[in-house]
DNA sequence: CCTAAATTGTTCAATTTTTCACTATTATTT
DNA sequence: AAATAATAGTGAAAAATTGAACAATTTAGG
């Protein structure tokens, strides 16, 4: 790969775009310009161009986009032409309803297994998903060699939950817990923080600020 | 207010220091460096005291922040010296957990009521809050002042509620329906896009990408 | 009281990301 | 076949963000 280091945000937006296309071609579209996808997710034309760009030449000057094509396109580029295993720590309320969503199968997530330690949950299913003691952890894992954790559990939790994954040779990590989590370098971290989001909010109606899309 | 264009990841790291603040507080701590809370939260301390900066002058020179200090100006910052109260539409699955979710609460935030139309989920209640039939929006939003949204509903439907919220003067949006939505530019708009974020990490591994924490 | 250590606030430089403007290419029309 | 219109790709400019360096201020110790 020409890793030319591509901005973060340019790859959350390849996500959308990405998610655009499938509907499209859902919609038997065949052809797109760079600034109908602008128009539909809402950014610039020359934004979509832009970060297309870093990745090679996938138009047609004077013509736009092959719909099926970009959009294969993007889903290599993103790593989603197989299929990713993906295990749950923490079988409590966000747990279950990740659990229990389709959209990440869509997308070519399996939710494989969940981890709890409260004996209540240990061994039930959650929508076909069995919830496992920790003990099982890394067998799991290494069985059917699952890259990806999230984490569900209390915020005190967090850093022992990320450790135990990354002992376990996870690559990456999405954590939801409000907890400011460390991990090698090698290992991927995002975190989700709902109320990070809320507060967002929260700092722009009181100052007032003005959208900018 | 001296609104001088804020960055919106100074904002978010707001919200982040100001966790790390209170679990100061808690601890009893009273005063902190820049780079004591820069270690904390995984940023530069340059970071720190550049996001402060925009808002005025916290610290004592040689000292440091009184931690008790800068958390209440932090908060004041954010919008959080008062309670916020939220509506979230879709009592599903996804909806439901945020109801069952203190940490909204501890946050100041406070969810009054849930909508959805399945006339089995309505007039159900969640955790003490009421299921409301989509008609009651507009009067609950009135009644109890409220001023954030939170839309839990199937992405085709995420516009048109998107709409109504708009139409009953909603100044604030918090998204997790996986679609593209528009809203007048002095509505405040924020997604959050599970997927994304599993797809920027599905990236960074099979790309390589190494962390630059 | 003076000096040394700590640490903030701020300026300025570096980097990153976005936007703009232009060039090249393709398809269509006359 | 030439002219026109549409649109991708791209390099340069602009804007936004981060990072490093340092001057200013406070506290503590001799
Ligand atoms: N529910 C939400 O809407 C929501 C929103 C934002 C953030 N979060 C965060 O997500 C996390 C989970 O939230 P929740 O609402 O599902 O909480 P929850 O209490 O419903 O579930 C937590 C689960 O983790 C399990 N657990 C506790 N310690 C564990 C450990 N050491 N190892 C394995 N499992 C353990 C518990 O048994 C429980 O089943 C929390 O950190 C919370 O702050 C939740
Ligand atoms: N569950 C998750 O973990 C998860 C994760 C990421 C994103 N999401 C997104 O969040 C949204 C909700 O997910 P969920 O898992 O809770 O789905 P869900 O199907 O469990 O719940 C959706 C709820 O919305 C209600 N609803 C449908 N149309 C409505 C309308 N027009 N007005 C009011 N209510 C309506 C339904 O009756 C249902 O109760 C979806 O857009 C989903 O893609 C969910």
């Amino acid at each position: 790969m020409k890793m030319f280091k591509i901005p973060e945000a340019t790859v959350s937006r390849l996500s959308v775009y990405s998610r655009f296309l499938s509907k499209l071609d859902k919609k038997g579209i065949i052809t797109i310009s760079s600034g109908e996808i602008a128009e539909g997710v809402g950014v610039g034309a020359a934004q979509v161009r832009k970060d297309l760009a870093y990745f090679g030449e996938f138009g047609t000057r004077g013509v736009g986009y092959n719909v099926k094509d970009l959009h294969q396109h993007i889903l290599k580029i993103l790593g989603l032409t197989t299929s990713w295993p993906v295990v749950v720590i923490g079988a409590g309320n966000l747990g279950t309803a990740l659990c229990l969503y389709d959209g990440f199968r869509e997308r070519g997530f399996n939710i494989v297994a969940m981890f709890d330690v409260d004996p209540l949950k240990i061994d039930k299913e959650i929508e076909g998903i069995t919830v496992y003691s920790m003990e099982k952890l890394g067998d799991i894992i290494k069985e059917k060699e699952v890259k990806m954790g999230v984490i569900a559990v209390p915020a005190e939790y967090a850093q022992q939950i990320a450790d135990l994954l990354v002992k376990n040779n996870i690559c990456a990590i999405l954590n939801f817990a409000p907890a400011v989590i460390k991990v090698p370098e090698e290992v991927q971290l995002r975190n989700v923080d709902l109320s990070v989001n809320l507060e967002i909010l929260t700092f722009n109606i009181v100052n007032n600020v003005k959208n900018l899309y």
